[in-house]
DNA sequence: AGTATAACCTGTCTGC
DNA sequence: TGCAGACAGGTTATAC
């Protein structure tokens, strides 16, 4: 379920509960999670090391091990906690701190990467735009916008685009004040620049807010510590059908693109 | 090259 | 209370 603000969130907590410390240990009770190796390969390179960052790239967490590097995806129902769980899948000891990798839906990955030309070894090849990043320029972003792909199937497209999910999707379309189906190469240079803008603001928000969690049902999104986010109680569309757009009133319309539930004001985002 | 569909899993919620 | 069906923040293989 999380999107670039909760991985985010989780990046900087466990960059402050265990970056600078020693691998001691890496116990992995899911063998789906292993993608490109198997656990005691994942060992022999790890154990021993030390953490010399948390990074992120996209919606891929980086623990940056020196010359390997662990990359975990969450997929839909992965997070990170200083507990173990009811879904515990992975368990990384360092040496003061053990964190536990939790997944019910068990889609989570991990990929042992090579840090030296990184860029160049799945899952991090052919990666898009980092939003939140020097190279996000308007130059940049309205460059993808040449086809007339729905503009939101393109901001949920990764090698485009990484980190935005469906519900930034849906809220940054709205800010923007842009129909999620509207063909990219057919938006103006005004709304173009509307939705630049609207995409950095509305993840940089989420990020202050701690990311977003829906319910508190088992897999929701938590945050290092086990708390909820504070930003789905900012949502001017996601999960609201039927309620008042926030801006106009007019009701708000649930309809599905690219195969995702997706939300608009049929009178702010006209197509 | 695009788009749709099913699949990967488990859990929750809704309606009958 | 039970039970079938829909739905869920993501991605990918496969088939048009």
């Amino acid at each position: 379920m999380p999107e670039l603000p909760e991985v985010e969130t989780i990046r900087r907590d466990l960059e402050a509960a265990v970056a600078g410390q020693r691998l001691n240990a890496i116990e992995v009770c899911e063998p789906r999670l292993l993608q490109n190796c198997t656990l005691s390969e994942l060992q022999r390179h790890l154990q021993g090391q030390r953490l010399r960052a948390m990074e992120r790239r996209g919606k891929f967490l980086i623990f940056n091990f020196g010359q390997r590097l662990a990359v975990v995806h969450l997929r839909m129902s992965g997070w990170f906690s200083l507990e173990p769980g009811t879904h515990t899948r992975m368990v990384m000891r360092f040496e003061r701190q053990a964190v536990y990798f939790d997944d019910v839906r068990r889609f989570g990955t991990l990929h042992l990467v090579p840090n030296q030309g990184r860029q160049d070894h799945p899952p991090l090849r052919g990666l898009g735009l980092e939003p939140l990043g020097a190279e996000f320029t308007f130059e940049r972003f309205g460059a993808l916008f040449e086809f007339p792909r729905e503009v939101k199937r393109l901001l949920l497209d990764q090698g485009k685009l990484v980190g935005v999910g469906n519900i930034y999707a849906c809220e940054a379309l709205h800010q923007a004040k842009v129909h999620p189906q509207t063909p990219a190469c057919r938006i103006g240079l005004r709304k173009l620049r509307a939705l630049h803008q609207a995409v950095k603001d509305i993840l940089q928000r989420a990020i202050d807010a701690h990311g977003s969690t829906l319910g508190d049902a088992v897999g929701d999104y938590r945050t290092l510590d086990g708390a909820q986010g504070g930003f789905q109680d900012c949502f001017a569309v996601y999960g609201r059908a039927g309620r008042p757009c926030l801006a106009c009133g007019t009701s708000i319309r649930r309809s599905v693109v690219a195969q995702r539930s997706t939300f608009h004001c049929p009178r702010c985002q006209r197509r």
